[in-house]
DNA sequence: ATGAAAGCGCTAACAA
DNA sequence: TTGTTAGCGCTTTCAT
């Protein structure tokens, strides 16, 4: 493997002038004389040298990396977070480095690790819940961490989440004022997060309408189409099935769907159905799926203004938050 | 900004050995005593020590890590690439960097530059067309690098590819064979790579049905959503209207089907329309897509082991070139 | 079994 | 205006 990368030294030599004027030409942080900077400019263009990112970084101490760690880079809500803080980064001349864990606690916390000992200068993190544990590390090195998707604020870590409460609240509340009753919510397995503060907003709006949340419909399982699906199928199951469903996102609301159609029932006519985050699938669906929308892109671009301002201001300030209000979007699913 | 990572010197120093012990028991590249390794490790711990990568990579000249240059992140189609890559690599502890460049060709020769200078062992490139020049001064830093989605193979580069041209004659001939004459094909804007196969695929099979290509129903606009809706308005301005219409990928015909609702065309009763891809949301559409499917995540694994091989192999072997056969999918669309 | 020291390719302080 | 040199935090000879 003959890596043949040209060094300064090398450019150095060939344009008769020492590496630190080499240096000087491509940084500008001195002046150089025309002539030489021509020349050495010359040189550079014909050897094609690629100054080292990583020579670079070993004595400035900054790699202008930002780790942004997801559950899954398939997902397109997380890839329009990826795309939301690429479009933040970019200007400022930081890259983004995506990292797909698969929602494996152990996954993101080694993510968090590797991340640490690549040195980048701050780190995006949306787990399925918030693992607060898993970015530690982070904190304690000194990176500056935002959290996307926790309501919670958290000492010495920004975070960005969507009211998630008052999006449930929204479906719900769309849903009882059609005059469904007997509202189911398919969710995640855990209960932290944003899937739990849905749950709480689903609860607390149906509280306030007179009606009680029956534990037998509130169903867990994966955040994933084939979770919609067995959702629903157990939801089926029951003595008297629901009238309406919540999904905790939309892929799981297409899952569910999907048990429908397999079940000859209709929708909205049989069951009706709301998701989370209006992916672009969800307008293609059939029946067009009604949901609540989910600014992701705009956490993402959040979570990138975030971590360049942690990133320029050395002063420790107080942790951050920035909260996006959701949006029902009305199609035909409910 | 007060970064505080701990130093392999601070490691030693609390243990009260050399640096070199302490990276020896990292390493076990040389015996270490029971009780000094388990000291030592024991510092590390406490400490939560994490060995630069930067520093490490710069002594050893690999970074363990390949990029992965793509047009769009938020392209599903791209992401089962990356996904595909990332099954590859993970096991051999090699790490995917995923760079998104809107198919500019400017972004995407500046990206391989990008990632010359971040020194990655290996590129994966997936342009929109074939930038065989993009590429080639990462070919002349020894960089292994696999194009994907290029027919034609290249000095010193691997190639990973899908058949476009039959996948095209399959998608022609599905619709020839149910009695179609008057076939449009929606396509990209420039002339080269896996669209313009598929344009070829699709003159050949018309050919070889006795029925000839006519110019005006070859339109080319962008590979987008907005691309397959303008491409299908231009079309239905003609004239005659196709009584069918290929589409160079899932979007862009999810796009042209938009159009057709639009101008309250049926599908596929006025106006029939085939893919390319099978994404998910080919499946979602009403009516479901019928579409050509190609192997996005297992190119993006073959793309993987290509590289891998190219990385532990030293010797200078020939280019080697991968191809992925399609698959109709037969859906309602067509 | 362990340590000392060279050096990876740069930037920046210090000299001239 | 330009050059010399000391590190940045590691791995890896070469000694001991």
């Amino acid at each position: 493997m003959p890596s043949k990368h040209v060094r300064i030294t090398d450019v150095a030599a060939q344009a008769g002038v020492s590496i630190a004027t080499v240096s000087h030409v491509l940084s500008g942080r001195r002046p150089v004389s025309e002539s030489t900077r021509r020349r050495v400019q010359e040189v550079i263009d014909e050897m094609g040298y690629r100054p080292s990112a990583i020579a670079r970084s070993m004595v400035t101490r900054r790699t202008h990396t930002v780790a942004l760690i997801i559950p899954d880079i398939t997902n397109p809500f997380y890839t329009a977070i990826a795309r939301g803080l690429q479009d933040a980064l970019t200007p400022s001349g930081y890259f983004a480095l995506v990292v797909s864990t698969d929602g494996d606690p152990e996954i993101e916390r080694q993510a968090v690790e590797h991340m640490i000992a690549r040195r980048v200068d701050a780190i995006g993190f949306s787990g399925y819940y918030k693992h607060l544990r898993d970015v530690e590390p982070a904190v304690a090195a000194g990176i500056p961490v935002v959290l996307l998707g926790s309501r919670t604020p958290r000492p010495g870590v920004d975070t960005v989440f969507s009211d998630d409460v008052g999006a449930a609240a929204l479906a719900t509340q769309h849903l009882i004022d059609q005059g469904y009753d007997r509202i189911a919510f398919i969710t995640g397995p855990a209960g932290q997060g944003p899937p739990s503060d849905r749950v709480a907003g689903y609860t607390e709006t149906l509280a306030e309408n007179g009606l009680t949340a029956q534990p037998e419909l509130v169903v867990r399982t994966q955040f994933n189409r084939d979770g919609g699906r067995a959702g629903m199928r157990r939801l089926l199951e029951l003595a008297t099935r629901p009238r309406a469903v919540i999904c905790t996102n939309d892929v799981v609301a297409i899952g569910a769907m999907d048990t429908l159609r397999e079940a000859g029932l209709r929708c909205p006519g049989d069951v009706a159905i709301i998701g989370f985050d209006d992916i672009e699938a969800a307008s293609l669906v059939s029946p067009p799926l009604t949901t609540v929308l989910i600014r992701a892109r705009e956490e993402g671009a959040a979570c990138g203004r975030l971590l360049l301002h942690r990133l320029s201001d050395d002063q420790q300030q107080p942790p951050q938050t920035v909260m996006f209000s959701a949006t029902l979007v009305r199609r035909e699913s409910a």
